[in-house]
DNA sequence: AATATATTGACAAATAATAGACAATATCTA
DNA sequence: TAGATATTGTCTATTATTTGTCAATATATT
């Protein structure tokens, strides 16, 4: 689990790209990190430490006086950086840099900042932020993805208030909504639709799989949460649509919910197909495998679902 | 919790726009705004200075003459920049005036027949267009509004399906919330937080209602619809907002509503008001006026009542 | 032995504060 | 209207502070 010894200064330095000299005067000077030393006097940093000369870094780039802000709690450097990130014209932003995956992991832990402050602005700055600076797979797979996972975990823990929840999903909903409406699809295009059954009242997991239908050159309508199978049916049949996508998140318990994906089944007939996913999918697995509906574990596999469904 | 420290000139420089000169020699002439000092006599400015120096700049590009304006009070400041911007835009608003009445009923009747017809895309080119052709007051009173309010009434008259009214709302929420990102408002600008109370899963309203506000210059966050008094009044209190935007629509005789909305008026505390809209809003009107709530017939009521709260 | 780290002191470039000056307008006055 | 005066943004020069970098030296690791 923990790693007791801590890092050394090298690894700091790989790791942060600030030089050996800057991390130990910005000890010297400001107390800024101080990290555990061995018996023999060599410095040894924790995870935490490194983080936060990471948002130090950060918080110097966008032009903080390191001697200012030094002393600074983590959670308030975190704060002042999206402060200074949002104020900060768009002309001069701070040169995309390479490597993704550091990005989108800071993307996803500043975004989570804004939602525990109920900062609905600030909130959507970083998903606007991330749609910029990120590919759609890894905007969507690693960052809004992961974000709405953490906050129903911290909703059902109790870590999260409901406002905050409900303030993150409106936001969330709304950019996503955008990012559908920024694709151009022909309308000779095949049909899916979205939505999730009765009973599943998060509409954000359907909502995704929506968007990426529309990535993949699918028209795809989004019929909100908490359907029963004769409505689904009913507008898969008005549509045309070739497949319905179904969001399965929460509860994993829902002794309804088997009938209804068996009924849903039927009504939808042989030429529609029924791919389902999310987090508790896989409880009902034993009426989606009867049925012969497609069981997802992540988004590539409704790309490659639907990919395959085109043919 | 609260903010010690202090920003650099660098940092107020990026923020406003100002040059290092201007924002001294305000200090020096007029005392504009007088920065605590570090021991070592830099300038420290806090969030309120940088604040009160983007409204003296927003009065000056304005056309006021700083030497007039510098000693007023930030309070003062903020009336008279929006003013201004009241006064501006009506010289240069380019609206084409002719047959707004007109084109707002064809934007509506288009509309409805694209929800019947389950079609979001087309749904949402109405509204793109009739954001085009209408100002902002016509576009959500005379087309969103009413648009929301028929589909709500065919929904409870079984005119509609489900499904219908779920897509419906899914792209209408997307689009105001949009909208609402389109407007820049100053950081320093008072708070108000909009939604639902518990019990009311109608979310549309507070959403206009939050845009709305957003448009009038307030800062405003959405917070979903459904929530109990507590969470309001907790969210109200974080965000320092001077008023709680309501939107009541079904239903209309819920025994449990009374009870939540005399609750949520007593945890705001007297510092904070309490505005309530929405078509089942007068059901509740003895719990309203037993509160001192404001009751708000429609959206020229809401701006009303935030400009007479401004003061 | 070769390499990496810690400590101290020092240095230079960047940044900031102050006082004063100047030019372009704006406003007032005769 | 012309001239005087005031306002306002910009600039320079000087001094002081902040901050990244480095060298010298000692100690630890491989």
């Amino acid at each position: 689990m923990k790693w007791r010894p801590g890092h050394s200064i090298k690894v700091v330095v790989r790791r942060t790209g600030l030089s050996a000299h800057v991390i130990r005067v910005w000890e010297r000077r400001y107390q800024a990190v101080v990290p555990a030393r061995t018996e023999t006097n060599r410095r040894l940093y924790s995870d935490e430490d490194i983080a936060r000369l990471q948002w130090l870094q950060q918080a110097v780039q966008a032009g903080q006086s390191i001697g200012l802000i030094a002393h600074l709690s983590t959670p308030e450097l975190m704060k002042l950086v999206r402060a200074e990130q949002a104020a900060a014209p768009l002309a001069q932003r701070p040169t995309a840099r390479e490597g993704e995956e550091k990005n989108s992991g800071e993307f996803l832990a500043q975004a989570l900042v804004a939602v525990q402050e109920l900062d609905a602005v600030s909130l959507e700055e970083q998903l606007v932020r991330a749609s910029i600076a990120l590919s759609q797979r890894h905007l969507l797979g690693e960052v809004v993805q992961p974000l709405m996972e953490r906050i129903g975990q911290m909703w059902h823990e109790g870590t999260l208030r409901v406002a905050d929840e409900h303030m993150a999903s409106a936001v969330v909903r709304s950019f996503i909504g955008n990012l559908q409406a920024s694709f151009q699809v022909s309308a000779a295009a095949p049909h899916v639709v979205a939505t999730t059954p009765a009973g599943q009242l998060h509409e954000i997991g359907a909502l995704l799989a929506s968007v990426v239908a529309t990535s993949e050159g699918w028209n795809s309508t989004f019929l909100g949460p908490n359907l029963p199978a004769e409505e689904i049916a009913g507008a898969a049949a008005q549509k045309g649509a070739k497949a319905v996508l179904l969001s399965i998140v929460y509860p994993g318990d829902d002794p309804h919910l088997g009938g209804e994906l068996v009924k849903l089944r039927r009504l939808l007939g042989d030429e529609i197909a029924l791919l389902v996913g999310g987090r508790a999918a896989q409880h009902y697995r034993r009426f989606l495998n009867q049925t012969g509906a497609v069981t997802l574990a992540n988004l590539s596999d409704l790309c490659d679902s639907l990919n395959s469904l085109r043919s």
